[in-house]
DNA sequence: GTTCTAACA
DNA sequence: TGTTAGAA
């Protein structure tokens, strides 16, 4: 099937699908017009990118997890035991990220804080914007 | 009408 | 990632 058919069938846009290729996610053969065409087992393989990069994970991670991973129904389940150590990893680098951004949220609500005091009575020095 | 590559007010 | 231009 060409890229067209794809984007429809897996809810995602032919953007996306060539970037997953760029990325090394997707090998879709060639035709003789230079088109893609992909496999049906790219309709699967598709689902597993989103739902990994929904997860937080990013391309070079899902690279490596990706053919580790089978799917029962609608959920994706490793299927390599070295699998778990990498995905607890990634989940300590979102731990992070959300400890980064709960800090960056109480120095804002400090300056908000701040919009109560007297010093904030100085509005010429605001700027219409 | 569909897809391709490349590039960015 | 969206979008778009220009070509096939």
């Amino acid at each position: 099937m060409r890229i067209g058919e794809l984007a429809r069938r897996t809810g995602t846009t032919e953007r996306a699908l060539r970037y997953y290729e760029e990325q090394d996610l997707l090998r879709p053969a060639r035709r003789p017009s230079g088109y893609r065409e992909y496999v049906e087992t790219d309709v699967r393989t598709v689902r597993n990118i989103r739902t990994l990069l929904a997860a937080g994970l990013n391309t070079v991670t899902i690279g490596e997890v990706l053919p580790c991973m089978v799917t029962d129904g609608e959920a994706l389940v490793p299927a390599c035991p070295e699998l778990s150590t990498v995905l607890l990893q990634d989940r300590e680098r979102l731990t992070e990220a959300i400890d980064d951004l709960q800090a960056a949220r109480r120095v804002l609500d400090a300056i908000i804080a701040g919009a109560g005091s007297p010093a904030a009575r100085r509005v010429d020095a605001c700027q219409p914007a």
